[in-house]
DNA sequence: CCATATAGTTCGTTAATCAAAGTAATAATC
DNA sequence: GATTATTACTTTGATTAACGAACTATATGG
């Protein structure tokens, strides 16, 4: 006893799977881990931010992001700032290197939305970009 | 220089970061792994498979897989069974708990679902779960 | 048949994670 | 403005997840 809404909603799970899946299959491909790559794409989209922010979006602890950050400072790929006001906190940034690895990664994803949405017309994708950015605002 | 497709690529990862984080924070308040609920949601969702098709949608190897089921089994969420036409094939299956335990995670999706969209017309709702479909069978 | 490929398991190792304890800075209370 | 509580981050020890390679069993194709 299926109704609309149940039909969205497992269509949206659905395509969560499948956007994981691939995502997982891409990194896998490029040398470095999935929590660092996503790190990456976090810190490309939305700028620097602090540990706590950062922890907060991927999920983890900030014990468990202060050791992912360590690597990625080694591999070269971000950098620890410290914050203008407070000086508890400290802001996470991608070095040069890093926003290269985040465009290149972008530019991944930029094929797939491409070619998913290869047969929609010109309007429909605005009016797919309107919906998507009323969910997120929502979010 | 951001055009158009930019935004709906950029709007898609929002919202893809977005939905993981969320997964991420009601898994943990339910007592189950990340790993564990993410079979349950795909074993749900699409039925009865494989250990390899499985392996390959949550992007793990079977070895990994196989350790997993063993925990899930042990813990009465899913079960074993023989593949009938190919003896080397197993089918992992949800038993009456895992039924039970997806259908309550699923209605912490709906609900979510219904937040996300409660600005949304009925006809919007539909055009979207067009294009989803659509997104999903190209995926 | 025999060789090769495929499905799944086992096992040793590495990576990721958490929770708890520790440090330092800020905010709140009195 | 001194004290207490809260917040941000790090460190550490233990647990869990993951990979890859070796292994068993079945299937497929000369």
């Amino acid at each position: 006893m299926k109704n609309q809404d149940d039909h969205l909603n497992h269509a949206i799970i659905e395509f969560y799977e499948k956007l994981s899946s691939w995502e997982m299959a891409v990194v896998k491909d490029n040398g470095f881990s999935l929590p660092q790559v996503h790190i990456v794409e976090i810190l490309g989209l939305n700028g620097p931010m602090r540990m706590k922010e950062l922890a907060g979006k991927i999920g983890v602890t900030t014990g468990t992001l202060t050791v992912q950050i360590d690597k990625m400072v080694k591999a070269g790929l971000v950098l620890r700032r410290a914050h203008e006001t407070d000086r508890r906190s400290i802001l996470v940034e991608l070095t040069d290197p890093g926003q290269v690895m985040f465009e290149e990664h972008d530019k991944l994803h930029m094929q797939l939305t491409t070619d998913l949405t290869v047969q929609f017309s010109e309007a429909e994708r605005a009016q797919m970009l309107d919906f998507f950015n009323r969910i997120n605002k929502e979010f």
